[in-house]
DNA sequence: GTTAGGGTT
């Protein structure tokens, strides 16, 4: 019976036993269009790798696919591997297949989603979500396992999709064995076709039922008014029409006659206008009807309101969930606005966008469908064919907007090489997949040259988005990995609160219990210990009941569970150890900021935060953090609906993430300076990432920061202008030299002496070495230099006189005067218009009575000559016109009167003995007369 | 003062 195979089989499947399994006999029972062309399709797998087929719901393409693969020889050397956008797709295909192959699920016929593998070694087709395929290829990068692919509803286009028809367009030259087969609703199967060589394209009926199509734009006069029109077109305008286009569904099926209520779906655009409308309905709409809301988020309890039939009248108001993965029954009308929220992400800003826009026409078709499958559907749009027309054909694959650091990891551990050269059906843009190597860079997971990092290939092994996978690395070393598994899981299903809109404020209490003041990832950890603890205590069904109270979705925290467990495997597998350990706050979200440093925000006014690049955000309302405001917190996600809001927040310190920045931390500096007390030049430095100032003016020791200058201020500031605290010979010396500079500059009324700052400054620059640049290192040096050199750092009197100094300058500018038998100093100061400008002689009071006036007036020989010059100027007109020129009648007058001068010739007493010393004025007097002039005394200027 | 929908080594 079985032999006619066997050489097939055996010959190439070696190892491979699903083929034994086979049937022999499959059955075609049932009425479904693809076996229409079932003997085309099975030719067509035969003669070509590459085989395309187009269906609508209801073509039976799902589930006689796999079968036609089968009669055509396929699954004989590898199994036929299927794949399905959803996990419960998988499983449900499965077990139909399984039905009408007559095997059991688990055995011929297996499926394989996460956390559960329902396949065996006699498997020969196996149901998997496209995620698990692409995960296979890590282990098995020819896919060597398959004879066979099906890739189902290709047309959703979402990213394990595109990535694997690639993948897929490379793999077929390296397995030439291998066919493929690709199903998709009717649109764009052209494209499919082009990307694999023209491969042949079936188009299959779907056997669904005439859906009407009327279009009734929303009137905008409400709108016309507003300033936007976005929000008073669903505030108001929107559920006006639904409630009239309700209406027209009622009529319609009065106008029929139908025996049997048809229920009603509304597409809506998120829960909050799902809230709106069906407030809407409930007062304006039919009596006695069921309003239903619908949306992924909604607990099971109510989701299930939707399965459930009642007797009366149901409007069902969804989100796009309604669309593709769930089928809501008994529908015969579809209301729909023609708006959705989709996901962009924003590489100019890094944030999750969510903004309603208007759905394409393959969403809106995809919509009027749900009405068509149990009897011919109304359909009511509520805009016109002119908008449906000019919409874009098809909605914007993933891959165009979503952020593709993921995506790039795997490619990178795949060895994919060149991103912009892959297959792709549609390119990636080129700023989106900089962006994601720029994540991937801040993540450490690849360097600067975009080649993974060990750190990366660590992260790429963990089925977590890569922050995530960061933070998990991380908590290791920080002894932190138990705790910070439990949040990671949590963030990567669902979160397990339910939050029914009546109960809003019950659920918040009883969530209340586990929160943490600061974080709300440690929310997860309280919660976790709670529910762990309650394992060997209570009985599932205590357990469930627990949840139910705690407004927990038990199918949640089981996701939740089942994720860490998975991860704890990982973890093990990677070396990874757990801390037993409770860990404190800091070292759990340290471990969590490292996936989210880019998300990191800090409090402005109001309640705003600023957020990286010049961002504002608001803190989620949900949040702990909500009203409290710390000043700096980091969030899990950054998402814009109405607002740009920080999801899923926790405080943290800034210098938590300037220790972890690394390179991407941008540091400035100001104002260094030399501190005398502190021995070294400091400068102020700011610290910002991702333009966040996280230390605004720190003061830091400049030296290591810029050695140059720092040594340029210390040899500037300290050495040359002397403001430093050293103890040494040299410096004693130098400063010495200086100052009797300084003093002959006094005495000499100039300012052109001492070499100037930038002479004493390249004295040291020559001397210092390079590296020093403060007291310390100049001390550690000077030492050793100079027991070899004891005067290295002396300066000379010539290095630091500018000019020849006059030799004459002790007699002209003596530091002493004698005056009645004593010595009394002189003081030099050059600073005209201060009192004490000029000279001033240092009389003890006692002395006062005995020093004769004329003395005074003498001053000092080397000021003598400014001092005539002066009385000569201020001499009257007609008398001075006779000295001209004046300079010239100074000098010579200066000749005559120099020996004069009290003390002028040595050893004679001043004042002692002799005569008594004559007046300056009449001296001059004397002087002027003799050259034909005569002064009188009231010539004489003040 | 409130988040469309899927998926995983």
């Amino acid at each position: 019976m079985t032999t006619e195979r066997r050489p097939d089989a055996a010959a190439s499947a070696g190892a491979y036993p699903g083929a034994a399994a086979i049937p022999q006999d499959i059955d075609w029972s049932g009425d479904l269009p693809v076996l229409a062309v079932r003997d085309e399709l099975i030719a067509a797998v035969r003669a070509h790798q590459v085989v395309i087929v187009a269906g609508e719901t209801g073509s039976g393409k799902t589930t006689q696919l796999p079968k036609i693969c089968l009669a055509a020889g396929r699954g004989r050397t590898g199994m036929i591997g299927h794949t399905q956008p959803r996990r419960i797709a998988a499983r449900a295909v499965a077990s139909r297949i399984a039905e009408e192959l007559k095997t059991q699920v688990g055995a011929g016929v297996g499926f394989k989603v996460r956390f559960s593998d329902q396949t065996a070694t006699q498997t020969y087709l196996k149901l998997m979500t496209d995620g698990v395929l692409l995960a296979e290829l890590g282990q098995d990068r020819l896919l060597r396992a398959y004879d066979t692919i099906i890739i189902d509803e290709a047309h959703e286009r979402s990213l394990n999709i595109d990535f694997l028809l690639g993948y897929l367009r490379t793999l077929l030259a390296k397995r030439p064995d291998l066919k493929l087969l690709i199903t998709s609703a009717t649109i764009d199967v052209e494209r499919f076709s082009r990307h694999f060589a023209g491969a042949p394209v079936f188009v299959v009926e779907g056997r669904s039922y005439p859906v009407e199509t009327r279009y009734r734009p929303v009137s905008l006069e409400a709108a016309a008014s507003s300033e936007d029109e976005g929000f008073e077109l669903i505030e108001e305008a929107i559920p006006r029409a639904v409630v009239e286009a309700v209406e027209e569904c009622l009529q319609h099926e009065r106008a029929q006659g139908r025996s049997a209520r048809g229920d009603i779906l509304v597409f809506s655009s998120s829960e909050r206008e799902i809230r709106l409308l069906a407030d809407t309905l409930r007062k304006y709409g039919p009596p006695h009807t069921e309003i239903l809301p619908l949306y992924s988020r909604l607990s099971v309890a109510e989701q299930q309101k939707v399965f459930e039939r009642g007797s009366g009248r149901r409007i069902v108001i969804a989100t796009n969930v309604a669309e593709t993965s769930l089928t809501v029954p008994n529908i015969h009308y579809v209301i729909d606005p023609g708006f959705a929220r989709i996901s962009r992400y924003s590489y100019r800003s890094k944030v999750q966008r969510l903004p309603v826009e208007a759905v394409s026409q393959a969403s809106a078709n995809q919509r009027a469908g749900r009405c068509g499958r149990i009897a011919p559907g109304v359909c009511i749009r509520l805009y016109s064919e002119a908008d449906y027309l000019a919409r874009p054909e098809f909605t914007d694959p993933e891959i165009r907007r979503t952020n593709l650091a993921a995506v790039i990891l795997q490619m990178q551990v795949l060895g994919l090489g060149d991103l912009e050269r892959f297959p792709f059906l549609d390119a990636p843009d080129s700023r989106l997949v900089n962006d994601g190597f720029r994540l991937l860079e801040e993540l450490g997971a690849v360097d600067r040259q975009r080649r993974i990092t060990t750190l990366g290939r660590q992260i790429a092994r963990l089925p977590l988005d890569p922050r995530l996978a960061r933070m998990v690395v991380a908590a290791a070393p920080l002894g932190a990995l138990h705790e910070v598994l439990v949040i990671v899981a949590a963030l990567s299903v669902q979160d397990p609160r339910d939050r029914p809109h009546d109960k809003q404020q019950a659920a918040d209490e009883r969530h209340a219990q586990f929160r943490h003041p600061d974080s709300d990832f440690l929310f997860f950890v309280n919660l976790w210990d709670v529910l762990a603890a309650q394992k060997g205590e209570l009985t599932e069904r205590e357990r469930r009941e627990f949840a139910r109270k705690h407004f927990l979705s038990w199918l949640r925290l089981r996701e939740w569970r089942e994720t860490w467990r998975q991860l704890v495997q990982l973890c093990e597998g990677l070396k990874l150890p757990m801390n037993r350990e409770p860990a404190p706050y800091e070292a759990v979200h340290r471990a969590l900021l490292t996936g989210l440093l880019s998300q990191i925000a800090h409090k402005g006014d109001d309640r705003e935060y600023q957020a990286p690049r010049n961002q504002k955000a608001l803190v989620f309302p949900g949040s702990v953090l909500a009203r409290k405001g710390p000043p700096w917190i980091m969030a899990a996600e950054l998402v814009e609906t109405h607002r740009v809001y920080l999801r899923l927040a926790a405080k943290i310190e800034p210098e938590w993430a300037e220790k972890l920045a690394g390179d991407l931390l941008k540091r400035s500096y100001s104002e260094p300076h030399w501190e005398r007390r502190q021995g070294r030049v400091v400068a102020f430095e700011q610290t910002s990432l991702f333009g966040l100032v996280l230390h605004a003016r720190r003061k830091v020791n400049y030296e290591p920061v810029n050695r140059a200058e720092a040594r340029e201020i210390f040899i500037r500031d300290a050495l040359v202008a002397g403001d430093i605290d050293l103890k040494a010979a040299f410096f004693r010396h130098n400063r010495e030299l200086i100052a009797e500079v300084e003093r002959l500059e006094d005495k000499t009324r100039r300012r052109d002496l001492l070499v100037d700052e930038e002479t004493l400054y390249a004295f040291y620059d020559e001397r210092v070495p390079e590296d020093v640049a403060s007291l310390k290192t100049f001390e550690d040096w000077r030492h050793r230099v100079e027991k070899e050199q004891p005067g290295h750092l002396c300066l000379s009197r010539e290095q630091v006189l500018a000019k020849a100094a006059d030799d004459g300058t002790a007699h002209d500018f003596p530091d002493t005067l004698r005056v009645a038998g004593h010595d009394l100093p002189l003081r030099y100061h050059f600073e005209p218009g201060h009192e004490a400008d000029g000279v001033t002689l240092l009389l003890p009071a006692g002395l006062v009575q005995e020093v004769p006036e004329a003395v005074l007036e003498w001053l000092v020989p080397g000021l003598l000559g400014d001092r005539v010059e002066a009385l000569l100027r201020g001499l009257p007109k007609a008398l001075r016109r006779q000295l001209v020129p004046l300079p010239d009648t100074v000098a010579s007058v200066l000749q005559e009167l120099g020996p004069q001068m009290p003390g002028a010739q040595q050893g004679r007493p001043q004042g002692a003995g002799g005569k008594a010393p004559e007046s300056l004025l009449a001296a001059l007097g004397q002087a002027l007369l003799r050259r034909g002039v005569r002064v009188g005394a009231s010539d004489w200027a003040g």
